[in-house]
DNA sequence: ACCTTGACCACAA
DNA sequence: CTTGTGGCCAAGG
């Protein structure tokens, strides 16, 4: 169950995803719409289905959290592409990517 | 053709 | 911060 592989939108987002720099991002919405789509559900699943081999920590949510449930794994990777965050207020909050300064535009 | 399922989004309370 | 609502779109039943 889930995307045609063979489907050029998942070879779009993907080539999109490997086009980001690093410690740069866009979000679901962002490379949905950089094809001409509104589509960003189906980033996602195209993400979780063929996302692996790509820098999937780079695709992340529109108010700046990184993909559910994969928080830490991609923390590793922000600290160590020095990808700018926000710090929570509380120490108990999640943290979150500073789109305003790293969010990546084609 | 209708319904459900998602690494989603915007907005309101 | 949390819920809830309505919208989005591809795939599968």
């Amino acid at each position: 169950m889930g995307l045609d592989p063979g489907s050029p939108f998942v070879a779009a987002v993907l080539d999109i995803v490997d086009s980001i720099p690093p410690g740069r991002v866009m979000t679901y919405g962002d490379v949905a719409a950089t094809l001409g789509s509104r589509a960003a559900r189906v980033v996602g699943q195209t993400m979780a289905q063929f996302g692996a081999d790509a820098p999937w920590w780079r695709v992340i949510r529109a108010g700046g959290h990184p993909p559910v449930d994969h928080e830490e794994r991609a923390l590793e990777y922000y600290r160590a592409e020095q990808t700018p965050l926000v710090s929570p207020l509380r120490p108990d909050a999640a943290y979150r990517v500073d789109l305003s300064l790293a969010r990546w535009r084609p």
